[in-house]
RNA sequence: CGGGGCGUGGCGCAGUCCGGUCAGCGCGGCUGCUUUGGGAGCAGUAGGACGGAGGUUCAAAUCCUCUCGCCCCGACCA
């Protein structure tokens, strides 16, 4: 855009230019202009975008969609991007591990051969060659890893190993929503270990996990690192971060008295209080138009947690399973896939209910059925519980597990809620939503064996190497730190992942004094290093606040008519919104101790 | 994939039920003058043929059919 600095004196030009030649050691510059800069800003809110991140991150001009799922980073975005991965690539570096860079594509054959390609299904993006060949874009890559590796790694002498990259993966999700929260394409930093037996690979392990805990504290995020289920990854055990947002899709449960903290799908739940009854015989009473749980019990008078809840299930690769819970609690998907082993179940429809155990919905029965019957523990010492009876309007109260029905097996199945016992103290627990960012898997030899990833050992036996998997969602972390930390006005970064640390707002554009004391303050900030965006827009005050408040930037300083007539300009921390007046001639060195005490 | 909502200048929307009077409003852009500590005022100006394709009709943004895309709620994940 335009070339002068509106009304400066002379010799102010070439101080903003020189603070816009200075750059770090990677070649980014310390300093940009705002005119000019490609950070379009929008006053309204767009009406695509519902989550806080997502609106903030577009209405201050730092993404834009291209189809559902499928970001441009704009320029100040790409900053944030580059310096998280900068904060990654110390931790991860620092460990020994090496960076590396994979290819998108990858050949589908490889898929076929760790067995995944069916188990992925259509969420991994297929396509052909001009020669009708099969190949995937990757949504990860397990497999492409191991093959490096099995061709190249021959002894262990060669391991532990552990190679990293920053990859744009895609995911053809069913539903990508909120913005960077969960598009079909992202950047994931995935880093693989490598080590020759299951000890060596637990320090692996746990080094990831330190330098995961590392990151983001760096970043200066409010999170939490809790126990997971492996999922589709597979593998023997796994860990979660969490930043911890209101507007999370995941829900932890955490003890704070011992320190115990689970995803809510995998977190343990054993000895909670359930109404056990008295021992007595069972009766068949009539129970009109009382289907629910709540009803069921205010019309028998007894409590929510005597009911027992029979739940039909059929399973993905089996038939059906009868599963009893007590009535006030909720079944865990995750845990019941994990006890059942017979893939993913799905609650019966009511007419597959009917037609399996002749029961209407609300009436189903354990009593006399003959297929499987699987019951959460909180079940297994009730001595009188009421259950349908399988026929509209009747249930029967006393009944007892083992003495009027069959349980196969008891299980783990519960879903943990707010005050449950912590499954490590007993101490009550406590329920939070959070943002996935991170993941940690040990992955064992389930990838090695399968594909023949294979070490000699110093005994001259071969084996399989152990692997482990760590992947961070780059664009994720950073709108998770945006869901985490704005207000009304917009973002309110944490320095570490600003895209600029500092803004420099002249008011005056055409005021030569203010201009003068801008580029002056400009070029020495960029010369300390403080990476500062000067607002030369000819726009009034008004609008100037308002785009640094979206934006967020952590520093904002103010020259005006006002401030340089007393030598002065305004500090203000987007944060805390604190004000203070910093002399001209000292305000560089001040705002750059300040930035780096928030470093 | 099931359920709900929506596609009209760059952005946000009205108009659609009850075809014609319809292509409109706010913001933004551009020009000029005034203004300058919290998204300025006035005047002027450019810009869309109503997601796309068929159809009904003298006449379609509006009715019908198909189709594409987007957003939200559910089952998956960094």
């Amino acid at each position: 855009m335009e070339n002068d600095a509106g009304a400066g004196p002379p010799g102010c030009q070439a101080l903003i230019d020189e603070a816009l030649s200075l750059t770090d050691p990677a070649g980014e510059p310390y300093a940009r202009r705002l005119s000019g800069y490609f950070a379009p800003t929008l006053k309204e809110d767009p009406a695509e975008a519902e989550l806080a991140s997502h609106r903030l991150m577009i209405r201050a001009g730092l993404i834009r969609r291209l189809a559902g799922g499928i970001y441009t980073y704009l320029p100040a975005m790409l900053r944030s991007i580059r310096k998280l991965e900068r904060i990654v690539r110390r931790a991860l570096n620092s460990r020994g591990a090496q960076e590396l860079l994979m290819p998108a594509v990858q050949p589908l054959e490889l898929w076929q051969e760790s067995g995944r390609d069916r188990k992925y299904g259509p969420e991994l993006l297929r396509l052909k060659d001009r020669h009708g060949r099969d190949f995937a874009i990757g949504p990860t890559h397990e497999e492409v890893m191991t093959d490096i590796v099995r061709r190249d790694v021959r002894s262990f002498r060669d391991l532990p190993l552990n190679l990293y990259q920053f990859q744009t993966k895609f995911r053809d999700e069913i539903r990508p929503r909120f913005g960077l929260m969960r598009g079909r394409e992202f950047i994931m930093k995935d880093a693989y270990s490598f080590d020759t037996d299951s000890e060596s690979a637990n320090a692996s392990y746990r080094a990831m996990h330190e330098a995961y805990t590392e990151i983001f504290t760096r970043c200066g995020l409010r999170f939490a690192s809790v126990e997971a289920d492996s999922g589709a990854i597979g593998g023997s055990f796994s860990h979660e971060f969490m930043v911890l947002a209101d507007s999370g899709e995941n829900t932890l449960i955490s003890c704070p008295s011992c320190g115990y903290a689970a995803n809510q799908e995998k977190a343990e739940l054993a000895g909670y209080p359930v109404a056990r009854g008295e021992e007595s015989p069972l009766a068949r009473v009539h129970t009109p138009d009382q289907r629910h749980v709540p009803e069921l019990a205010g019309f028998l008078g007894v409590p929510e947690s005597s009911i027992i809840k029979s739940m039909l299930f059929v399973l993905e690769d089996g038939g059906p399973v009868l599963v009893l819970i007590p009535g006030d609690r909720e079944i865990n998907l995750v845990k019941l896939e994990n006890a059942l082993a017979g893939g993913r179940p799905r609650l019966a429809e009511p007419g597959e209910a009917l037609a399996i155990t002749g029961a209407p919905p609300g009436f189903v029965t354990p009593v006399g059925v003959r297929i499987p019957v699987a019951a959460d523990r909180g079940v297994e010492g009730m001595l009188a519980g009421v259950v349908g009876t399988g026929e509209e309007g009747w249930h029967y109260t006393g009944a007892r597990p083992g003495r009027d029905f069959r349980v196969d097996s008891y299980h783990d199945l519960a879903l943990s809620a707010a005050g449950d016992p912590c499954p490590r103290c007993g101490g009550p627990v406590e329920v939070r939503k959070g943002i996935e960012v991170g993941h940690v898997f040990k992955l064992g030899t389930r990838y090695s064996e399968a594909m023949g990833a294979r070490v000699a050992l110093a005994d001259g036996t071969e084996a399989p190497i152990f692997m482990g998997c760590y992947g961070i969602g780059i664009g994720r972390t950073i709108a998770a730190s945006v869901e985490q930390s704005h207000d009304k006005d917009g973002i309110v970064w944490p320095m570490p992942l600003a895209p600029f640390e500092a803004a420099l707002l002249p008011l005056q554009t055409q005021n030569p004094a203010v201009m003068g004391a801008a580029a002056r303050l400009f070029r020495d900030l960029a010369a300390l290093g403080v990476e500062t965006v000067l607002d030369d827009r000819d726009e009034r005050p008004g609008l100037k606040f308002k785009d640094a408040d979206l934006l967020g930037l952590p520093l904002r300083v103010t020259v005006s008519e006002r401030s340089v007539a007393r030598g002065e300009c305004e500090l203000r921390e987007r944060a805390t919104g604190k004000v203070t007046m910093l002399p001209l001639e000292t305000a560089a060195a001040a705002i750059r101790e300040l930035r780096d005490r928030a470093l």
